[in-house]
DNA sequence: ATTCTATTTAGAGAAACATCTAAATTGCTT
DNA sequence: AAGCAATTTAGATGTTTCTCTAAATAGAAT
């Protein structure tokens, strides 16, 4: 959907802080909200903002939410960044 | 220095398409200006941040100001933003 | 069915942001 | 040195963002 609002999503701190955390494997909304000196509302906004970029999607499992990081946005920002870097830099994985 | 700001002042659409403009080569402020509808305090206000986020340089030449692209920050967000996409994937340029 | 637990939604307030107009700065050019 | 051109700074204003508290929802467990 909207570049423009996954560049938005990473400018805050939390936010990208939230998907470090995600790297390691998916989380409830209250395991990550252990990380941080924040209501449960706060961190729960500031996941609606990642889900709504894309960045992180749900799955509900008994009474929780976990979240998983959504790689596949990474990529198009990967691109954006290096198109701008120059020329022909491009990006891969071994 | 900060990487938080860096990540800041990409989030917002005209300092992007700034960017995407200088990649062609350095520009004036009042050549960037030409490119919007706004004026040219506003531009100010944006290459300021730019500036600020170590993304773009300037250079005075007669009565100009010329702006150009930084490119050695953005290394930094690719790697950020690569290690999140997954263990092992890297940057390369060939 | 009631209660408990996990999470979200709603509403409010403070701080940060993007934009404008007007004035200041800086350096040519005449 | 006076005036002009390019750009920035200052101050003001409306908008967006982040955070909180309090209330609502959804589901599990008793």
């Amino acid at each position: 959907m909207a570049f423009a609002e996954t560049f938005k999503a990473l400018s805050d701190p939390v936010r990208r802080q939230i998907l470090e955390l995600l790297k390691s494997g998916p989380l409830s909304a209250g395991e990550i909200g252990s990380h941080f000196e924040m209501t449960g509302a706060t961190i729960s906004y500031h996941l609606k903002i990642l889900k709504q970029a894309d960045l992180i999607f749900e799955s509900r499992e008994k009474n929780f939410i976990y979240y998983q990081l959504n790689t596949s946005v990474l990529e198009e920002i990967m691109l954006w960044v290096s198109e701008l870097k120059g020329g022909n830099s491009n990006v891969e994985s071994k």
